[in-house]
DNA sequence: CATCCGTGGCG
DNA sequence: TCGCCAAGGAT
């Protein structure tokens, strides 16, 4: 037998498994080929399409990325049109989506695919590691699925199933916890389907392995669960709270104009490399803590003078951040003379829905159409 | 290694 | 209302 094979029940046996591989293997398979769902990424024999759609489902639910990876993928067919692409038409199409460095990677990793591997998409865990954006998870997901190498992942809903049916302690967080969830997917990996085992081990985690109240009772490979037969799978894995977001306070004015095709709203790009990086917004003015920003920071920062309206208020919950925000609305009579020119841009009313904007900026738009509709 | 980085849904 | 969580990666 080969070395790999040997480590394989090594690690195995270390948990008391000998034949188990085998069943746990056939019996997940057979599971998954008569539930899987049919999603628009499956079965579709397109790397690149795999690519897109696992940078799309980073901490990203499946029923969340469908819509946008139908739009994507209508909008950037290949690797070679996105490269082609700027960065703000990217911007669009992910907004809504969160997380929006992963766009960027995502964009910039499509130039290097195109200049320094014609347009390939590397097959191996180690080439697609040199991809932007492609960390352990992603490289094992589209070396597995897209090309068939026996390549390993841990993702959320790995961890959760190996925890359970492995009966594995402690924080999945730590290094040791995760060095052998990694230990163990590799060991587990059906070298004959590797993406569809790796696809039914999500599947179980999502459809029937889930955190609060798993479905044991329809479980493929209960029988195998350590969890299951103490009595409280659903005690793993042994997650830590995460903290609770801190609070922000912003003031968000939307300066606007009547032009000759109705109204226009002022936006610019937010500062690059912190929280919405480079997507465009109102004029905000936002601030750690629960201190509110004053009106006339705002005005100062654009530099012009008037009596904004109050149009209300709204909470925004980030991953970290707690962000209320005061909305203003301001009609300019005539354009100032901007203290920055180059920041500031007119959009029509119309525009700004299918921007480059956060699902914050969306909001503060809808509350300010909804509040003017009621004045006019 | 801890923190940063979005969003929407659910109990 | 709130905490938790979802096909993580970069720094």
């Amino acid at each position: 037998m080969c070395g790999a094979g040997a480590a394989v029940r090594q690690v195995l046996a270390e948990y008391g498994w000998g034949e188990e591989l085998v069943s746990f293997r056939t019996q997940l398979l057979s599971w998954f080929r008569q539930a899987r769902r049919e999603l628009p990424w499956r079965g579709v024999g397109n790397p690149y399409a795999t690519w897109v759609s696992e940078i799309m489902l980073q901490q990203t639910q499946v029923v969340t990325v469908i819509g946008y990876f139908e739009r994507w993928m209508e909008a950037f067919p290949t690797v070679e049109a996105l490269a082609a692409a700027d960065e703000e038409q990217v911007l669009e199409l992910w907004s809504g989506l969160g997380y929006y460095r992963r766009a960027r990677f995502l964009h910039r990793a499509a130039r290097q695919v195109v200049e320094e591997h014609q347009g390939r998409i590397p097959s191996t865990v180690k080439g697609l590691r040199e991809l932007p954006g492609v960390g352990p998870y992603t490289a094992g997901a589209i070396a597995s699925i897209a090309y068939g190498r026996p390549a390993a992942i841990v993702d959320g809903n790995v961890i959760r199933v190996l925890s359970r049916v492995f009966e594995l302690r402690g924080d999945p967080r730590s290094t040791e916890n995760h060095k052998k969830h990694w230990a163990l997917a590799e060991a587990l990996v059906d070298p004959v389907s590797p993406g569809d085992f790796n696809e039914a081990l999500m599947e179980l985690g999502s459809q029937v392995c889930t955190p609060r109240s798993p479905a044991c009772l329809i479980c493929p490979v209960r029988e195998f669960c350590a969890g299951f037969a103490g009595g409280e799978p659903e005690a793993l894995p042994e997650v830590t709270r995460r903290s609770a977001p801190k609070p922000m306070r912003a003031v968000a004015v939307v300066v606007w104009r009547v032009g000759p095709e109705g109204r226009e709203l002022l936006v610019g790009p937010r500062q690059a490399g912190g929280l919405l990086a480079g997507l465009l917004e109102f004029p905000t003015v936002e601030r750690e803590g629960k201190r509110w920003p004053g009106v006339g920071e705002v005005a100062s920062m654009l530099g012009i003078e008037g009596e904004p309206v109050e149009v209300g208020e709204l909470t925004h919950i980030f991953s970290h951040r707690r962000l209320q925000t005061r909305i203003l609305s301001l009609e300019l009579s005539e354009t100032p003379e901007w203290s920055d020119p180059e920041r500031w841009r007119w959009l029509r009313e119309g525009e700004v829905e299918g921007a480059a904007i956060s699902a914050l900026t969306r909001k503060i738009l809808r509350r300010w159409v909804e509040a003017e509709v009621l004045e006019a």
